[in-house]
DNA sequence: TATGAATGAGGTTTCATTCAT
DNA sequence: GATGAATGAAACCTCATTCAT
């Protein structure tokens, strides 16, 4: 009920100017504890990292998913400016899905929390935005014989689950390989860049 | 009110006679957990469904990765014996696999903790006996063009992971139409065994 | 998500002007808070549902008990206007009382945190304009046998500290009942207005 | 997931045979707490208090109504253990009800947690079984004179909760003079005895 | 003076693991 | 060997309070 009875040592309070900073500063954060311990590390380590206190974090982000999701939109963004070219390829728009996949891991991970709940509905969202960029290069794409022929966009986006989804499992290091090597199963061209 | 203030009602030591049984009983209830509630459902969960002490679940299965790593024994084994069997085909087999995958969501996942920490090397060996089995059925499965020419041993492996993976993230309704859809775009034929 | 990445949209400070409509704003958000969650609800709800700043809440009452106590103040201010009427009768000050009980919840309640600590100060402060008031009609309550012979002033107060104290643990809908009850075995006659 | 790095000073697992005494020491330990700080003070307290682990008390008392209620328990036992002796009247027994109230605090308070909850139905019970004890006493104390001709069980109850309610707010020092005066008030005769 | 973000202590709860019986 | 209670380290989250703007 009292509580803070002493008042020595918090951190300074930087005021509302820091609160774009801060949430940058948990994004990053998240992304780093996420690649290092997977998508349930504690929330509590990404508020640390990010120099952050704990009450901070759930006000930018009410909960896991939230977070998660924040994260995979930022991708998501990344992807549609990219598109944004008209040069830009479906290879290259897939190679920057899969530098997100090897890098951050988080991607489709645990955007619902057990096996049985439904996606989340915001997730459902960040798939379509998907889907509609790798869909405006598949025409090219099968002109160029860079995808087998009658892949769809739907094979594409299935594509990049199953890639994604495998590399979550994998250590960092072999992460790249793998997906050179998922990518040419699936026969679909893809130029990943680096990072 | 828990209570049990007496000693009274334990429920009886059965002896050792029922080792084996209760070792039975936990598998099973970690399949039906797993399956409910994803792969890092509590363990007294499935202690309290197999009807055992939290003691005996630790004796038989030290730690969570050992009694995954059973389950994904079980599975296994089972394809190992189907392929006893010279008519059996990669499609068979590999229908077997993804009839696991698609029941027990376990398999590969959380086979390792963290995306960095390495294998489990039990793991390392199931993947093997799985390599062995299905390779031995892969000439005849180009022959007869159920995988695209060219496919190795490796290839099929990585499907696998590939769909497994996949399938992991999936709401159970949904996985068996997902895993068809991806192995057809794997160009790899598979038979998938009614439950 | 959260945000105002941007300072930009931030409420208009309205100045000082706007300084006692907040206080008002606040005492009856805290009214319906508190009837709604108890008297311990978070004190962040009711600068939400104020419309009001956290800063504000605070600099207008810098602890719970000082809006607690505003609360009561505003309730025994009543009270006493009713009371210049000299047709007034005990009964009715009585039902005035029980009419804020029932709404308020708060009365008593937590005006001190824990059963040890003291009374606040300024409670007792209150409970001396309550006792004035009710004590200047009580001689014409005896005469009219409204109360029992050789009922105090202290009684009258001790009678209201029950029925509040009882109302408090009582979902809204009992409470007028329960309290017609209350009064009924102290022999006191109340006259609770309509709302 | 992993946790339990260390391994030194734990306290010792005093075994299943502790299960007893634990209960009983979280009782007791709840009774103190509860009287000095509340019945909103912290869990955790209780369980330091009674020399326990943080899980024991979950174990036992897995939420704080259940905690609270299991102390209502033991005293509406007693005042129904005291009952079976035929001598024993009604101001016997408010009188037991009252020392327990003075010095325990919880009896009703947050048994429900707001005010808009309904009651706990395990209160309900209690509730049942001290109208019983007392009802039975009844006849008798009309005919004695101990209450005022027309008093009905209901009204008993009322009074028990009126006065039990009303003691919560008050300092541990003042309350015995309090419910005495209360009493009074109401017009029943009860004989508290000493601690 | 108002605002609302930041802070972090602390309460609640869960769960892997141990261990007396 | 089996049992299930005990343990306590964390994780989660809330909220009173401060403070830059």
């Amino acid at each position: 009920m009292s509580t803070h009875v002493s008042g020595a040592s918090r951190r300074a309070n930087a005021g509302p100017r820091a609160a774009a900073r801060n949430r940058a500063a948990l994004l990053a954060a998240a992304r780093e504890i996420f690649a290092e311990r997977g998508a349930q590390a504690p929330l509590n380590a990404v508020a640390r990292r990010a120099g952050v206190g704990q009450g901070s974090l759930y006000r930018h982000f009410p909960d896991r998913i939230a977070l998660v999701l924040a994260l995979f939109e930022e991708q998501v963004s990344t992807v549609e400016e990219i598109a944004h070219d008209p040069e830009v390829t479906l290879a290259d728009l897939l190679g920057v899905v899969t530098r997100h996949a090897i890098d951050s891991v988080v991607s489709i991970d645990l955007a619902s929390a057990s096996p049985e709940s439904r996606p989340d509905p915001r997730l459902v969202d960040l798939r379509e935005r998907t889907a509609e960029a790798l869909g405006s290069r598949l025409e090219r794409a099968l002109a160029d014989g860079d995808v087998r022929p009658g892949t769809t966009t739907d094979d594409v986006l299935l594509g990049v689950e199953m890639v994604a989804a495998a590399l979550t499992r994998r250590p960092a290091a072999e992460r790249e390989r793998y997906a050179l090597r998922a990518w040419r199963l699936l026969g679909m061209k893809v130029t990943v860049p680096g990072r």
